[in-house]
Parts: C-alpha cells; structure tokens; sequence
DNA sequence: ATTGTAAACGAACAAAAATTCTATGTCAAA
DNA sequence: TTTGACATAGAATTTTTGTTCGTTTACAAT
C-alpha cells in the first residue's frame, strides 16, 4: 500500500517537494507549486498524480480547500487522535445555590489555564465544542454521589431524555441539583443517586435543564 | 518579546485556534476560519490582529498567500509530551466479598481490550507501571461515594499514610472496603467518604492494605 | 491498422482567500 | 470638547488557487 517502488518519477518527485516545502514554510504548497517544483506544466497533470498519490495511501486531500494536502506519513491521524486528550474548558464551580455558570461560546480552543485534560472515551463521541466541566464545591451534590472537589463534565444541553443525568435550576427552590431525569406525564422526576434517597417532582415549568452530566472525575 | 500577557483577548484567542488547528490539520487556517473560530465577523479585523501578533514576533505572515500564516513558536515537542495519554490496565472488578483481583506483574504491556486511557492528571506523577483500575460492581463501595460501575484507579501498594483512601481487605469480616486511612496508635482508623456515617477501627494486623486510590472515575 | 487506456497539456471557470477601503465606536490625552 | 490612536465592522475588490473539460500523445493489446 506504501510501496514506493510503484510510484512513477513524478509522483516521487512530488512527494518529495511536499516534504521539502512543508519543512520550510510550515504549509504545503499549491497544485500550482507543486508543478513548477516538477516541472509539470498543467495543474490538472499534477491534480491526477495527486489523485494518485491519494489512492497510493502517500497523501490526504482536502477538496476545494487551498493547499488542503497532507503527508500520510507525518500525520498518522487515526492513531493520533486515538490516543489524543481533548481540552476541556473548566469554567467554574457546582454551588447548590446558584445555577451552573454555563459559558455561551466556549470554542475548541480553551485556555490552558482553566483546561482539564480527559480522554475522548469520557465524552463518548459527542462534539467536544459542547463539553465544559466544573468543579464542584462544597458536598451539596451528595445525593447524586459526587463530591467536594469532583470535576463534572457536562454537555451543554436544554433538554433531557428519561435516564439522563442532569443539571437542574429549580426555580421556586433557588437551588442547583444533579438528579436522574425522568418525565413522567406532565411532571418531572428526579432521582437522586443514591438508591436510598427519595425522588423530588417538578413541574416541567418548574425546573431548567443547564447541562447533562458525561462523567465524574476524582483525584484524591 | 514574546510575552503574551501584552496581548489582547482576541490575539491570544487566534494564537490558541492556530495551535490547535494545525495540530489537527496540518496546515494553517484562512483568515477566515480564524474569524469564525474565534467570533470575530471581519475579515479585515483578523487580518488586523494577525500583524498585531506578527509585530509581537508570534507569527510570521507570507504576503498573498492563502494560509500563509505561521507559527514562529516551534516547540511542538513539550506540548506534546503532555498531551500523552496513559494507558492502564483495566484487571477486574471490586466486590465487597473478596480482595482485590491485583495483578502480580502488571507490566507495561496493556492489552489493548483491558486498558483504558487515562490523562496523566490522575496518577500525578506515579510510576505509571504500578497503576491498574478495577470496575466497582455492585454498591457495596457507596460508602466511599463509589457507585456501580464506576472505574477506579489504584496504585498498588501495602502500606499508607494518614489520609489516603485505600482499599483494605477486612480479614475477620471477610470484605474488601474503601475507606480514609488513620494511624491511631495500636489501632486503625478507616473512615467513610461519605461525611455522615461513623468510621470503623480495626487492629493493624486485622486490615491488609491493598492499594491507594488515586482516582474515581464515573461515566454516565 | 484499430482500439483502449494511462498520462499529459492548456485554457476556462469557479471557488476560496487575501487585501483594501470606508465608516463607526471607544477612550485617554490635549 | 476636540482630537487622534486604536480597535472594530462590513463590503468591495483583487489575487490566488482548485477543478473541469476538451484535446493530444504514447503505447500496448486486439
């Protein structure tokens, strides 16, 4: 599949003028470039032996995007991002007393200060975009299992299904809670964690849906 | 000369994206995609901060090209180091009947099946050979705040120092718990996570230390 | 000789992307 | 209050760049 030897004269020399220039600039070239390097001089001959060069397993193309070309070789991206760690954004505390200070953009781009590393397997495949954590502070969120200095990683969501796990404002109590989602004809359910606990009802107006829990992590 | 605390929010914004964007694509971004990512509607604005952080010595631009844009900050290497994950072997499960299942040589070879990936965070700066998880089954660890399911991670060890939470096998009641280690005296404090419940006192020789908790973690 | 196919060319086109221009808002100094 | 540097926005403009398409060449198989 990465036989070289199959590869004609051309598709070496391209290969090799992309290693060259990445190394230089930092960012491959254009069709346009890439054929005055080897002297091709039609773009759409260095395109085919680009093409080539895809099927051949050497290169990754972007299509319709500007020097969207990449070495296979320098980027083994499966196994990168598989053993990759997502940034996530740690925006805040869980307080009971007030509702989860939610960021509105959170970008893909948090600041490493207030970022958490976690492994992909913890937010499943959810787009990590959606995805901030919080400390939580003090043991208000002893019903749901969790406690003082846990990180909870939360997706940003409105609405829940029945199962989820899920951060609630509830309004006529002021408080915030980390309860078990079930909707029950016109009310609401939520159960705590522990198998002990009693369950409390809400009126869907009644309770805000801030986030839905992903996972809990604690360090000791 | 490079110090970023001298940049505004924005350039400090595009310089995090860019990172992140050529990590994952191998190229640099348009302006464009810089002014999306980092929610700024003006390309002209982008182009106007870019030279900001050309000025600031960040980057370094090629006039009229597309991408053209790169980071003069090169060490991708540190980054990267910390950006590893661990991989730990996932050996078996807890249950409150018998001691841990701790493997003899757990070695550095993870299978891949029964391992899990964990950030480095979580085992601090532990020999990353002397970690295995085990799965909790069952609620018999909920008075460590540990419910079913839940992965821990221990690092193997006989002994323990005040404060740490170890798993212990209980030899006269024939269980396995997870408690907060006392030293007092002759005896031994094991004290609940959960703030209400009473601890229990065992002689030295009663509890044999089976490794320290370094972390929980709990995936919804 | 004929046909089919891989490889090549160049021009035209369309899309992407950078640059430039004008206008607006902010804020501290004069 | 006015001024000017700085930061922002939106849009127009120009340049760069990728794609498509008709055509040609070389060569091996029929």
């Amino acid at each position: 599949m990465r036989d070289k030897s199959k590869l004609s004269e051309r598709q070496r020399n391209i290969l090799r003028f992309m290693e060259s220039y990445i190394e230089n600039f930092g960012f491959p070239p254009t069709i346009r470039e890439i054929g005055e390097a080897t002297n091709i001089r039609s773009t759409s001959v260095v395109n085919y032996n680009l093409n080539k060069l895809v099927q051949a397993g050497h290169l990754a193309r972007l299509n319709r995007k500007s020097r969207g070309i990449r070495l296979t070789s320098q980027q083994p991206q499966p196994v990168r991002k598989a053993r990759q760690q997502m940034r996530v954004p740690l925006v805040g505390q869980i307080v009971a007393s007030a509702p989860l200070p939610i960021p509105e953009d959170m970008g893909h781009y948090p600041d490493p200060e207030n970022a958490i590393e976690v492994s992909p397997a913890l937010i499943g495949n959810t787009d990590p975009a959606e995805i901030f954590a919080l400390r939580v502070k003090g043991d208000s969120m002893i019903d749901a299992m969790i406690q003082d200095g846990d990180i909870v990683l939360f997706r940003k969501q409105e609405t829940a299904s029945d199962g989820d796990m899920v951060a609630v404002w509830l309004e006529e109590r002021g408080e915030t809670t980390l309860k078990y989602f079930y909707r029950e004809g016109e009310r609401i359910r939520l159960q705590p964690a522990h198998p002990t606990l009693e369950p409390i009802y809400v009126s869907a107006a009644g309770c805000r849906v801030q986030g839905r829990v992903m996972s809990v992590i604690r360090t000791l």
